[in-house]
This record gives C-alpha cells, sequence and structure tokens, in this order.
DNA sequence: GTCTATAAATTGATAGAC
DNA sequence: GTCTATCAATTTATAGAC
C-alpha cells in the first residue's frame, strides 16, 4: 500500500514521526490529526484552514506547523494515518476471494459509522483529479492499488467459476470501486435515504453467485 | 429540472437574465460563462477565484462583478446554463425505458468528450456535500430529480417484463447513478484506462434484459 | 513546545471616474 | 460597461521571546 509520505516529502524512516518528537508529544500530534481530519472532511483541502484545526485543538498555528511543517504535510499525515487504520480491512482481502467480497461489504458498513472519513476521502478524491493538488499522486496510486486489490479478488473468484457469464474480474474491479464512490457522493447527499452496505452487496450479487 | 436560480436568488423572471441587461451584452456574459466553467472545473467553485475568471476572459474583476453580483451568483448562471443544454439529453428520456437506456450511454459518451463539464459536476458534487457550500441545496435537489427520472424509466422496464429477477427500479436509479458519478471520478484520475459509456453499458445490461 | 507578533500574498467586493 | 484604486478579511508561514 503506498504511503502518504510522497505527498510531502521524507520523513524518520524508523519512526514514522518527524525527527527529534518524541513519545510525549504524540498525544498533541494525535488530537491534531482528529482535528485535521475534521476540518478537511468538511469541504476539503482548499476550504480547510490552519485555524480552523488550531481552534478545535486549543493551540495556536504556528504550535500546529511546529509539529507538522507545512498545511500539505499536516494532510499527508493525516491520510497516512487513516492508510495505517483501514489496512485491516484492505490488505488482508486478496487472499480468498470470498472472504474480500465479505470484507468489502463489511468496509461499506464501517465506513457508514464514520462518517467524517467518508466525507474525507470522497472531498479529497475529487478535489484532487485535479493535477495541481498536493495529493493527486496520492490518490492516482490509491485508485490504482484499489483497483488491482479488486482484480486479484476477482480473479480468484473467477478460478473457482464464481463470476457470473460475462463478467471480467478487471470490469468487475473497475465497476466495484465506482459503486463504491458514487455510493457515498449520494449518501453524503442524502443519508437517510441509502443503505452503502446494502447496495454494495446487492451489486456483488449481480458481477457472483456467492451469497452475499 | 431544478433551476439553478435558488443559489443566489432570484433574476428577471421572463428573460433569465440579469434586470437592464440587453442582447449587446449576452456576448461578454456567454465568454464569462465559458471561462467560470473552466476555473470552477479544475479545483472546485472555493479554490477557483474571480481573478482567474478575469484573467481568461480579458476583463477586470470588477467587470465580472457588474455581470453577475456576486461569486456565488456566477456560479448559479454556470450551472443553470449547463442544465438549459444538457436537458436535451435529461428531460426527455423518461417517456420509454428502452430509449431511456440508450440516452443514459449516449449522455456518457458526450460527457468523455467534455471533460470539462465532467470535472466541474464531479468537483462541485463532491464539494457540496458540505451543507454550508453555496450549490448544496442545487445538488440535493439535482440528484433527487436524476433519482426520480431513473425510476420513472426502470419502471417502464419493470412494467415491460425487461428488469432482471431482483432488480427493483428503485435499487436500478440509485446503482445507475453511483455508476455514473463513480465512473467518473476515475475516470479523472486516469482517463486512458476508462471508457465511461461503455461500463455503464455493461452496467446496464446486467440490471436489464435489454440490447444495449 | 507554545506563544505573540508579523510578514506576504490572495481573496471577494465596493467606490467612483470615465 | 469597464476601468483604477482600494478595502477588509483571510490565508500560510516565519521570527523570536518565553
Amino acid at each position: 500500500m503506498p504511503t502518504a509520505e510522497q505527498i510531502a516529502g521524507p520523513r524518520d524512516a524508523a519512526s514514522g514521526r518527524a525527527r527529534g518528537s518524541y513519545a510525549k508529544s504524540d498525544a498533541t500530534r494525535g488530537a491534531i490529526l482528529d482535528a485535521a481530519l475534521e476540518v478537511f472532511a468538511q469541504g476539503g483541502y482548499r476550504a480547510g484552514s490552519l485555524r480552523e484545526v488550531a481552534s478545535r485543538v486549543g493551540l495556536s498555528e504556528p504550535a500546529i506547523l511546529h509539529h507538522f511543517r507545512s498545511k500539505s504535510r499536516l494532510l499527508a499525515a493525516v491520510l497516512e494515518r487513516r492508510d495505517d487504520h483501514a489496512s485491516q480491512f484492505i490488505d488482508e482481502v486478496p487472499e480468498d476471494g470470498i472472504d474480500a467480497m465479505h470484507g468489502l461489504v463489511a468496509l461499506a458498513r464501517y465506513n457508514a459509522s464514520e462518517p467524517g472519513v467518508v466525507e474525507l476521502y470522497c472531498t479529497l478524491s475529487a478535489e484532487a483529479t485535479a493535477p495541481s493538488h498536493p495529493a493527486h499522486d496520492y490518490f492516482v496510486r490509491r485508485y490504482q492499488m484499489l483497483r488491482h486489490a479488486m482484480f486479484v479478488s476477482f480473479s480468484n473468484l473467477e478460478a473457482r467459476g464464481l463470476l457470473r457469464p460475462g463478467v471480467t474480474p478487471d470490469l468487475a474491479a473497475r465497476s466495484t470501486l465506482a459503486m463504491m464512490d458514487g455510493l457515498q457522493v449520494q449518501w453524503l447527499l442524502d443519508r437517510s435515504t441509502l443503505d452503502m452496505a446494502e447496495d454494495l452487496r446487492a451489486h456483488l450479487r449481480r458481477l457472483t453467485t456467492i451469497e452475499i
């Protein structure tokens, strides 16, 4: 899985922390990242301000920039942290195709319980379609990775004869990724009338013959 | 179809133009709207500046604000103009379900030929999931309208026995809208490896039994 | 590690001349 | 209808005291 470090340059290789910081300040860094996720989640990266982040965490703007050298590096750290946390859903799926399908539905259900994360990725991925966006390369790599992981899963199902006629692993991967993204946009605009996990499950049932 | 006027308040009811302007300045207004679409398309509404719009059209910022009283009203005018232009694809679909399906594929193919429009709606719809966004209500209404139009089309197919077993008009409408949106995000991030119209066609073939 | 103070740039919008 | 000049607000980031 590609880390978010490439967005804003290298950091301390061993700890993943900025050089010179110790365990004591990790709590502060964590609080800043929590606040930054909220701020970037509603309105995206450009609309979110360091002032808003500082206000929520009860610090000054220079204090934020002391822990994360710039706004773009703060965004990189937020994404990196989410990657670590979400890897339990993503990294373990490719082994067995059937487990992978259940993992995708579980991911959709988990996402529905964390609106902030959905807002973050939904807003940022659209904002980052602009090549000049600091997270553009990150999202290009992320989509390549996700599409490849799904391709492997659907290939596993294809080898076991569990794909419906006319469904190829490549098409299944693209369409499933598109379905998850599109459902998120609709869900964010009207969270009452849409069950992301249930609609994703129905989609996967039309691609495969397994019981989901 | 809901107009974009509600974003920034009422305008002259008869002409759709700002009060007091005449045919002569319509060319200028059109040029401004063309430039504004480009600017808002890459990066969204908040990241786009009036200065950039003015620069592209060869006018000063106050000249822009003379024709459109504020930045949010400029955005409303851009969306209103696209609504007018895209209505040929949307407004005429509900009559016959089969024609509607072909219309959706044609719309996807048309969108692929106008990257700027895809960027505009893709970026804005994600940005506008924030309730405070000036175009939030517009996009909520837009999705309700699109979902309803598709529901009518799929209901027509259902009545003629053209939906596959287990597919309801409601689910088909939600999933098709999600598919179109999700494909656009992937396409914007990597335009070479994805054919939006072809993937949408495959999706519709798994929902219905008609030849598309 | 956190602060105040401030720089330097950009923003949307207004006033008023022509 | 378009301009110059300007305002007031906001932004990221830095300098330096504590």
